[in-house]
DNA sequence: GTCTATACGAAGATAGAC
DNA sequence: GTCTATCTTCGTATAGAC
């Protein structure tokens, strides 16, 4: 019951397949269900049946990379808070590299997060790893200026093709190293 | 023929508070005209006579941070290099403390900026500064490192109530200070 | 000069035929 | 499962009252 490729699995990729092209190259809210469905070689309402949205369409774009957020989160949170700092900027850095396309998207939608609540647990476990990178939650400063390092990254993911992946992550390292102190 | 008080500018007042209002409280996409004629006690219509679509509503909103800017611009680029770098930071940092308030709403439109002409001189200032910000064009790694302090800071602006202005200004010079080094 | 009334195309979303 | 037809609301535009 599982392996097979049904009619209905082959539309459902290719819809989110050419919306994720759109929403990077045009942002989401430009991006109508509409286009996506004329690009996917279907009709609006059958984009509408496999996903209960709009909304329902982006979180099926992101969730790749809430998969991944999500497993860099149990990874980290079984170390000891001073190893699992260093392995989270890491981690986290190298996530957003892989997934920088998406990342303008998730950026575009924050303002407006609160009324979708289908990204509550992606946004939530973007603020546990937050914390995480900070060294914990103790001292508040570094906690904030996790913050601020996140939203920096999240802001130089964008540009796609300004920079490679490594000159990317090479940025970012820098970066994250300068803003984040281990506590002493 | 300027000091008058006329309905039309009253108008034209009401119309930019309360649009200002409900952009920060639920973003510019979330917003609609009516939303906003509604609010000014007026119609929809009324505020298309004043103001030539939405995108210039956005702007006669943004305009007092626009002006904040072009001036702070203006005034650190008479100053020579090293010195200009220390002025544009601590400026920037109240400029942004001081119009917290549409900063997320700037945030929400910058993926589709390009089509919004009305805002080119805008984004066109704040990367002029970022520039300076990072001591010169010379060194790539800085410019990259005041982008990603920019972003950075401008998603620390969001989130209103949640600090003091006090609070987010010294968070912001320990986060800039410790992005940005004085070119050696 | 300032506004109300009305109309148009496109958006997200739903109902029902096949 | 996929479609056409339809609904509501959006941004935009214009005609015309005062």
């Amino acid at each position: 019951m599982a392996a097979t490729t049904t009619v209905r699995d082959r539309t459902r990729r290719e819809i989110v397949q050419q919306a994720m092209t759109l929403f990077q190259r045009d942002g989401y809210s430009a991006t109508s269900l509409q286009h996506i469905a004329t690009a996917a070689g279907c009709s609006k309402a059958t984009v509408l049946y496999h996903f209960n949205g709009k909304a329902a369409v982006l979180a099926a774009v992101l969730e790749p990379s809430h998969a991944g957020l999500a497993e860099v989160l149990a990874e980290v949170s079984q170390l000891p808070a001073a190893e699992a700092q260093q392995v989270a900027i890491k981690r986290f850095v190298a996530l957003a590299v892989e997934f920088r396309g998406v990342i303008s998207v998730l950026q575009e939608i924050l303002p407006t997060i609160e009324e979708m609540p289908e990204f509550a647990d992606l946004i939530g476990k973007g603020i546990e790893l937050t914390v995480i990178m900070a060294g914990g939650p103790d001292d508040q400063l570094e906690v904030d200026l996790a913050k601020f390092a996140v939203n920096g990254l999240l802001g130089e993911c964008r540009h796609p093709g300004e920079r490679t992946d490594t000159e990317l992550q090479a940025l970012c390292d820098t970066a994250l190293q300068r803003l984040l102190r281990p506590p002493s």
